[in-house]
DNA sequence: TAAACAACCTAACGTTCGTTAGCAAGTAAT
DNA sequence: ATTACTTGCTAACGAACGTTAGGTTGTTTA
């Protein structure tokens, strides 16, 4: 608190003329977060698409909302576990249901005979995995651009590592 | 500390007739997991194997050390950030290398035509965003086995979500 | 023009934190 | 048998934490 009114330029006791407590700055952080996963994805959903393109649109949205929220991000992935309840129950059931648009995807692929998998749930927590490590190592003034990010991720989760003979 | 010393059964001040400080607790839980996650890929090293197969056996070995240490895992994943210097740049520096395995792998692979992958490090980092994000989910009482663990995610980040012409 | 409100201040509260000092008892080494 | 080391204890330290009380000042609203 005392760091962040120093970074403000105010004492640690103003900052209680904005909010009502500490954990106030965590539940907005993540759900609104939360918020921007959504429309994100929302906006780009288009149940008509191949999943192949649907996975690429999805991943490439959730790429452009964790490149442009760095900070807001990490706090998103990392520090939800402090939430106390309810909000600590509201965000999983979020989580779930975001989780769920992937999950639907990749069943939808299956279906059509576009991806074979060993297990749904398992290539969901891989895709994310892979997409949720970037705000680690993301510099918004490195060389690789959000889009190239995108692109490179479908590409390597779409066909893997080995040689695509096609 | 107190919490320690409460799980521990004994006063939190007896605490330092072991340790010097809190974070000689997170040194050594750091530095020790680099060990094991060292030993453990070392010992399947193997030059003259394929990189396919070599890419398998360091990502059992991974998942493996993951699985059976996984609370110091997090602690390796996620805390080493507040060791103090020195211990933060060698730690770095023990991961970097841990990565060049990994690299030299993907790197093998590519040159025997094995791989095709948009960006080198790339390819690595989301290699290991999708190891090291287990410890979140896993649990040893769960129906999902290292093995299986292991052996789907060869597959997904080999092969990709694609169907398979092969 | 008075009242209400917003945004800041200083001072201090109670709690928790990692840690130290100093001591007691048991065990091992000389 | 004496010494030294280990492992624990009680008591307390100073620092940092999130937060509250109460006041001042300037702006907006009735």
């Amino acid at each position: 608190m005392r760091d962040l009114a120093n970074a403000l330029g105010i004492e640690a006791a103003s900052i209680y003329s904005h909010i009502r407590s500490k954990e106030e700055i965590l539940q907005r952080v993540c759900f609104r977060m939360a918020e921007e996963f959504f429309g994100a994805i929302e906006a780009v959903k288009d149940e008509d698409a191949s999943a192949t393109e649907q996975l690429k649109c999805a991943i490439s949205a959730h790429v452009q909302v964790l490149t442009r929220n760095t900070e807001a991000s990490a706090v998103f992935l990392q520090e939800w576990r402090h939430l106390s309840e309810p909000y600590h129950t509201d965000f999983l059931a979020l989580r779930d249901r975001y989780e769920n648009y992937f999950r639907e995807i990749i069943r939808q692929g299956i279906a059509s005979g576009e991806f074979q998998v060993p297990d749904e749930k398992f290539a969901v927590l891989t895709i994310l995995s892979g997409l949720n490590w970037i705000h680690t190592w993301y510099k918004p003034e490195g060389k690789m651009k959000p889009a190239e990010i995108s692109g490179n991720l479908s590409a390597m989760l779409l066909n893997g590592l080995k040689t695509n003979l096609n």
